[in-house]
DNA sequence: CCATATTATACTCTGTTTGAGTATATATAT
DNA sequence: ATATATATACTCAAACAGAGTATAATATGG
């Protein structure tokens, strides 16, 4: 590598494309060719080429995963040393920019290589839908409480254990469903997590019970991705980004579940989401369930002009003016 | 330029660094020397020097403004075209990453050509403390039907003209003093403030009452800060960051009120505050008011400890499931 | 010293929203 | 027909937001 490669950055655009099918929210990931591991669809940014960086984007996600994206939205910009290369200090130094895609189509992908996962699958600790996870008590709990024993000294300690409680609502503290970010970078630093290892730090174990590892820093943009929309759901009419033209209430109840991980109270839901005017009846109902039909709905975009920011405003930790 | 050169992107760090004093908010300018315009603090990265694109940051913001920044987070990643050149096509690519950055000290800088001026010099029409700044009904209205006039097909101006709506409240809307960046955006598409003309767009007038220009991109992010300030200070306890270490609740008031650019009710304000835990008193009395005295107050750090995201909630316009 | 202005702080009141539950309607499965 | 599953309507209490009134403690001007 030539001295003047060293002060050189390339731009690295990736992205964590979004889908919920079957009550599963899916994000589309890349076999990697050498390395066997999945990562997202990523590609450089060319300044000949791209006017902007989602101009950029958009190119080759189409060219790479034949999918048209609707919604984008860049999320965070990472340029750190040793979490972005397969073997740390090879290549130029890679800045990587990390937006979130949501998309409607999702099972088959007709783009070789490319294949909807679970999301949970990478952080399995997220998903409360049905119960408290199991791993939180099992693995992370303790491997956490080792992790605060680990530190140097008094302050760091302390500082751990915090991080610890909040993070994963011990003692008591009730759980934040939009601390993604948070939680992967505490198990990161404990070394919980796969690529810890990888990027040189030790303890790490190969298969963990702690998700799936991902390529380069794909997982911490993930991780950011659903933080983000698990965010944004509340104030902005996101999900309907990822439903059919109509669907049930229920169905639409279970989207969001997907995504936020969280169960919700039914009836409460369905008064949140007429009350803000968010859909509208369409008069038909729904053929395939076992009770009485539900009536199909569909999103009523002209919220977006009637009010500054219409969302669904769940499990609401109320925001004020301070 | 070689061919070489024409793929290279540099990355540019940029911080609106803020700070609140006599009631103002204050950012953080530096003089350019040759244009004369005023800007951010802005440098390149290294990748051999600096770890992470923070540590990047903090380190030639304290060279270059002899600050030491306490709060700092990433606001966002700008690759433009032809919004960060002096004059279009010239130089190689910018990729700017903005930060906000939260800093007690103000009002002196002991850094060469840098001042804190008041930051709604460069958007006057965000400062709704004491009435509807003037400068919307008397000259952005007439100029934004203007340009919804101008659109060039049916779609395209009610789209324009329902940004102008939501954007400024016009109709009866309420105003969300949270979307500061999509009104300098649409301004700017509007070649209403003096970019648009810089950057190729016309009929921008040079002295605009639209507030001062900034070079580059600077003052999009500055637009940018000050929405995620607006917005993150509600759910997370950083207006503390730019306040002394005590101060009475009114002096707390006064900050947000900067900061938001609108006004709160006293008594609910201090209702909020103290209920939340936020803040606890000191015994202290304030000297210098002009009735009864205040008791000073401090910022309950251990907050932080307690509850997941202890914010300021104001004016809420609450969060829901959805 | 007293009246008045000014600021701080405590308390009340009302409408709305949230979280949780009950009741009823309409379908399928057996 | 009965049980079961789902949809939808309605109720209720607690918490909260927005607005106001009342009282306390100081300074200022005569």
């Amino acid at each position: 590598m030539s001295p003047a490669d060293q002060h050189a950055v390339a731009i690295g655009l990736s992205a964590a494309i979004v889908s919920v099918a079957e009550e599963q929210p899916g994000v589309l990931t890349v076999r990697h060719p050498e390395d066997g591991s999945d990562g997202l669809p990523f590609g450089p940014f060319d300044p000949l080429q791209h006017r902007t960086l989602e101009s950029g984007l958009r190119k080759w996600v189409g060219e790479q995963t034949y999918l048209d994206l609707g919604y984008v939205e860049q999320l965070y910009t990472f340029g750190d040393r040793g979490r972005h290369e397969m073997k740390s200090g090879e290549g130029p130094r890679i800045v990587s920019v990390g937006y979130l895609a949501l998309t409607r189509q999702s099972g088959e992908t007709k783009a070789p290589d490319t294949l909807w996962r679970d999301w949970y699958r990478y952080c399995p600790w997220e998903d409360w839908r049905n119960e408290k996870p199991a791993v939180i008590a099992e693995v992370i709990a303790p491997a956490l409480k080792a992790f605060v024993k680990a530190a140097p000294d008094g302050p760091t300690a302390e500082l751990r254990r915090d991080r610890m409680r909040l993070c994963f609502g011990f003692d008591g503290l009730p759980w934040d469903e939009e601390k993604v970010l948070e939680r992967y970078e505490l198990l990161y630093e404990a070394g919980l997590v796969q690529e810890s290892t990888r990027d040189g730090r030790a303890n790490a174990k190969q298969m963990s019970p702690l998700g799936t590892g991902m390529l380069f820093d794909h997982r911490r943009i993930l991780a950011t991705a659903i933080a983000r929309l698990r965010g944004k759901m509340k104030y902005r009419p996101v999900v309907f980004e990822v439903m059919p033209p109509t669907f049930t209430l229920l169905e639409l109840q279970r989207t969001v579940e997907a995504i936020s991980g969280i169960r919700l109270h039914k009836q409460n839901f369905r008064r949140l989401v007429e009350g803000q005017g968010l859909v509208e009846g369409t008069g038909k109902v729904s053929a395939l369930s076992r009770g009485r039909p539900a009536e199909l709905f569909r999103f009523r975009r002209e919220v977006l002009r009637e009010r500054p920011s219409p969302g669904l405003r769940l499990g609401t930790r109320a925001r004020g003016p301070l």
